[in-house]
DNA sequence: CGGATTTGACCGGCGC
DNA sequence: GCGCCGGTCAAATCCG
């Protein structure tokens, strides 16, 4: 067990028991040979670039393209997919590859795909990779106080019913460096856990957004391998809009701290922490020429877009995409 | 005073 | 069955 799970870090397998991984499809960023690790932070427009650049015959060659159908995490995901030059979101990653279990009536990890997934599954591949088995129960997302009559709920009722339980939304997890913990991205969040968590001095913490009828969810902690990062895991999709105007959102970014502002961009993402991130990264992809080639590629064409502007940064822009998006666009979210 | 945060308790899944 | 653990609840507390 001091294998991988030593050198690897996933958020995701990390937090699971025992640090279970699942090194087969679970890094979008990091395709097989032929790619480099990406961040979301570039700006779309060195994303079309680098996606043209790289993939000339790819039909998604646009940001637009990409986002085709809804803003959802299948989209995103699909995006990183085909993106990928550095590192300040170091990661996505689906979540745990658990057992469904046997009389659980709408988990299916095989192939469902999420309620809100509005994405024509156009690509499987995509899918599969934020794909989750949906099977750990949502337990109770027990209804605002249901109980008003009866005079002290004995704290946690024991609820008769069998529970179905709830899929789980897919989550996806974004590696950030930065001295704060609670990044913003645009939504409001209200906390509501923190537990401490094993194997790492640094606590988790657990928001819900505040929107009313919007389940989603994130978790905060830091890697306890390197506290600078802030693995930040959302869950669910938001069915309301960014609540931060683009322009606030803009300003606010300005003036944000540098939540995003140096991490490992460019060169100076180091081998080790490649390694510890990408389960599919190994020293002998340094050998490799068409990694070393795209990594090099996509680090010069971050550095050129560092220099030129502010960037589109996850997971904030994540937050801001579905403003982003043109009110004629067809997977446009209406709030 | 209302909303957000803190924090201990509770619940369910899982491994042994 | 028991203990561990992740996730959630909700009362208490904080704070603007």
């Amino acid at each position: 067990m001091a294998n991988e799970k030593d050198r690897f870090f996933d958020p995701f397998h990390y937090n699971h028991h025992e640090h279970q991984l699942n090194h087969s499809s679970n890094f979008p960023f990091f395709r097989d040979n032929n790619s480099a690790p990406i961040s979301s932070s570039q700006n779309f427009q060195a994303f079309d670039h680098h996606q043209q650049q790289h993939d000339p015959s790819h039909q998604r060659t646009t940001f637009t393209d990409c986002l085709h159908g809804s803003m959802d995490y299948n989209t995103l995901s699909r995006a990183f997919d085909m993106s990928c030059s550095s590192s300040e979101v170091i990661s996505s990653i689906d979540e745990n590859p658990k057992k469904p279990s046997a009389g659980d009536s709408a988990g299916i990890s095989g192939n469902h795909s999420t309620p809100n997934s509005s994405v024509s599954s156009s690509s499987n591949e995509a899918e599969a990779l934020i794909e989750e088995d949906s099977t750990k129960s949502q337990k109770k997302d027990k209804q605002p106080k249901g109980c008003e009559d009866g005079e002290e709920k004995p704290k946690k009722e024991n609820k008769p019913k069998k529970k179905e339980k709830k899929p789980r939304e897919p989550r996806f997890a974004f590696l950030t460096k930065s001295e704060i913990d609670n990044l913003e991205d645009g939504y409001r969040w209200r906390k509501y856990g923190q537990k401490a968590v094993k194997n790492s001095p640094y606590p988790r913490s657990y928001y819900r957004c505040t929107s009313q009828k919007c389940s989603v969810k994130k978790r905060v902690e830091r890697s306890f391998q390197d506290p600078s990062i802030v693995i930040t895991t959302y869950e669910g999709q938001h069915n309301h809009h960014c609540p931060a105007t683009l322009r606030g959102s803009a300003a606010t970014m300005l003036s944000a701290p540098p939540f995003f502002g140096s991490s490992y961009m460019g060169s100076s993402l180091p081998q080790d922490f490649l390694a510890q991130l990408l389960p599919s990264y190994s020293q002998n992809d340094h050998q490799n020429p068409m990694f070393n080639q795209n990594l090099s590629n996509n680090l010069h064409l971050q550095q050129q877009h560092q220099q030129q502007q502010h960037q589109f940064q996850l997971p904030r822009d994540y937050g801001l995409l579905q403003d982003l998006l043109p009110s004629s666009f067809p997977g446009k979210q209406e709030p």
